[in-house]
DNA sequence: CCAAAAGTGTTTTAATTACACCCATGC
DNA sequence: GCATGGGTGTAATTAAAACACTTTTGG
């Protein structure tokens, strides 16, 4: 016998990308939000999710719920918080919020969809539920993950320079980096494999690098282990 | 009109304690688990939890079922995961699970209980469901965040001399601290005022410190900001 | 040649570690 | 007195930060 239960659960995700700065130099933290085509909050935007299915993890359901409202594949994936507060919607839902970062090129999928727009992280207007709350969560997250793990290998191509990297580490922390520091750091973290290729066009061709796959990319959580 | 589902929503609690060593010396971290009187895993020992009441808020949850299992009222109280495999029960469960602090002197309430026994974190018997490497992880989190946060708190009375305050990173973290280096750090983290009482009993006296309450005691998650 | 980014070197500061040493109490 | 833990001082090591400097390309 199977009983049944007044709380839903839900899945959604926070999913983070970089988009390039018009005036050039720099990038901002952008993510993807779908417009609410019925109540609760009609109208207004939402982190992309859905229903978790009886026969579904809950982190394929985060993946599968962000795939069909966004078009994306994420390349890092993390359970962020359940939230659950009686008040949060009008029907009892405890939502399983995970996070997850996308490569600006792979970002392009979301933009192909219907209801699907990009905000910038630092100016969001007012999103359905407790949405905002858990966003600036996302982002705590995010700005403190990306100072002891290597997270920031997700919002990069396999192959980038050392600026390339520096300038994702900026725009997580919104400060700049001192260029020669941050090369010793990344050095010394022996989590980099310089290769034979070289980045030109600019000024002097800088070197590209790759992440050393043998080295863990973060701790995603009890189930990794 | 609402929605019934086949999914159900438990909450569970990791609690730790201290229990001072029969040796003398040092102390070791100690958990309370409830012996199960009805299937699935009849007979083995799991975390205190229950359902998730539906108009109940999670962390209200976890308070009440583990002071309904346990008799315990916990210190500090932190959610630490969602745990949903399809498979870790033979029924649909999304358990969210939070992990707990109470003082050894608290802990006494939990002796009390039918069905509830102490177990030494580092030698646990295998428990029902996932209910192992829930643990593991919540060690984990907690000798992590014993690091950079002030949660020792929450396994200390009011007032503590350093020797006691050192006691419990030596329990968590499983090594010896230098005494010297860790007065030092302590102070200079400016989290503790020292009083004018001291600690009699067995050799030179030692002042006691209390927290300084205006100092966060830790990151709670989203909800604490 | 010049601008600009890539990359190296050096100095300073702060934090951590190791460990010697003095202090105050119970016995 | 003396053993023991409380508490202070100090030198060595390591990491972070600030910044001058050299190198290499495109124009």
């Amino acid at each position: 016998m199977t009983r049944t239960s007044d709380i839903r659960v839900a899945v959604s995700t926070v999913i983070f990308s970089l988009r390039r700065l018009a005036s050039g130099d720099g990038a901002a933290v952008v993510l993807p939000l779908v417009k609410r085509t019925r109540d609760p909050f009609e109208g207004l935007w939402a982190l992309p999710g859905g229903w978790l299915g009886t026969d579904e993890n809950l982190d394929a359901a985060a993946a599968r719920t962000l795939a069909e409202t966004t078009g994306l594949a994420p390349s890092y994936l993390e359970q962020l918080y359940a939230f659950g507060a009686v008040d949060r919607s009008p029907s009892r839902v405890v939502s399983i919020v995970y996070w997850a970062l996308v490569r600006p090129d792979e970002a392009e999928a979301a933009h192909a969809q219907h209801n699907v727009a990009w905000f910038d992280a630092a100016s969001l207007p007012t999103l359905a539920f407790d949405h905002n709350q858990i966003v600036d969560y996302a982002l705590w997250r995010l700005r403190n993950k990306v100072g002891y793990s290597r997270i920031a290998h997700g919002l990069l191509p396999a192959e980038f320079t050392l600026a390339e990297l520096r300038e994702v580490y900026e725009a997580i922390l919104g400060k700049r980096l001192d260029p020669a520091n941050f090369r010793r750091q990344v050095e010394n973290s022996a989590t980099l494999i310089p290769t034979d290729q070289f980045r030109t066009g600019s000024h002097r061709p800088a070197r590209l690098y790759r992440y050393d796959h043998e080295v863990e990319l973060a701790d995603r959580g009890p189930l990794s282990r």
